[in-house]
DNA sequence: ATGACGGTAGCATACCGA
């Protein structure tokens, strides 16, 4: 059982590489962030023509979230309960596979960085800071679930020294400011792991590398895309990586898929 | 400190992104 999440950076955008991708890694769920669409203008004829099911959570021009599935999508929360939110960033859904039910969220967190033409404005950061503070509410929630809880996605977080190129010039960057990680660290406590750093405890594992100048050959990378599971998927799960191959294609995501593999 | 680059809306340029 493959799950992928991927950042697309706009799915009309992205579609025709998406479809090549989809049908070269076949995997059995696709969680998508930024799709920067909404339902009518949302590519759902391609999509299932690749052998998949759509669900949206959409929005025009920014954000949006989707899930893809081979399987039956049955959706459980669009948003995150008790936060009106007015961009879409949160999709959950329930998604058998192979007679085990797996529950399944595609998460885009808020970037949280001021406007490059007004960087004293910190409406972003404190809006980022809400969000995680409902989405770990949430997570108390589903911690009680009795089955596998896959949440993988855009977190916007970088966790450590090593999961970014630079981490002097990122300290005071809202990916990395002391306030979110310590909230994305309650993860952990609330019996979410991080599926990379649990296969790969010392290894790089950047997902995102900017358009802009040197970066991806220079490797100035981050590691923003996620995948945590309860402790019933972490006993499943197999294998967690990076595919870098779409990043190298033309008309790329700065994002790359971040791959997580169960034995059922 | 800024912009490198790319996407969207919509038609010139502003906003967003990490």
């Amino acid at each position: 059982m493959k799950i992928a999440t991927y950042n697309v950076n706009s799915i009309n955008a992205r579609i025709e590489n998406l479809c090549t991708w989809l049908k070269a890694e076949s995997p059995d769920i696709v969680l998508l962030q930024e799709i920067k669409s909404d339902f009518n203008s949302f590519p759902f004829f391609e999509i299932q023509s690749c052998g998949y099911n759509a669900s949206i959570l959409g929005q025009k021009s920014y954000n949006g979230v989707a899930i893809l599935s081979r399987e039956k999508i049955k959706i459980i929360c669009e948003n995150l309960p008790s936060f009106a939110d007015k961009q879409a960033r949160y999709l959950e859904a329930d998604i058998v596979i192979k007679n085990t039910p797996f529950r399944i969220a595609s998460v885009y967190l808020p970037n949280g960085n001021p406007p490059y033409n007004n960087t004293s404005d910190h409406s972003k950061f404190e809006y980022k800071l809400q969000w995680m503070d409902a989405f770990i509410s949430h997570l108390k929630e589903l911690s009680s679930l009795p089955q596998p809880v896959i949440i993988g996605g855009d977190f916007n977080v970088i966790m450590t020294d090593k999961d970014v190129y630079d981490p002097k010039d990122y300290a005071n960057n809202a990916l990395f400011r002391i306030e979110v990680r310590q909230r994305l660290n309650q993860m952990s406590f609330l019996g979410f792991y991080d599926a990379f750093r649990i296969m790969h405890p010392d290894d790089i594992g950047y997902t995102f590398w900017d358009y802009a100048g040197k970066s991806l050959n220079a490797d100035h990378g981050m590691r923003i895309d996620y995948f945590f599971t309860s402790a019933p998927a972490v006993d499943k799960l197999a294998k967690c990586y990076v595919d870098k191959a779409p990043r190298y294609t033309d008309k790329p995501s700065d994002h790359t898929p971040l791959i997580v593999e169960f034995s059922l």
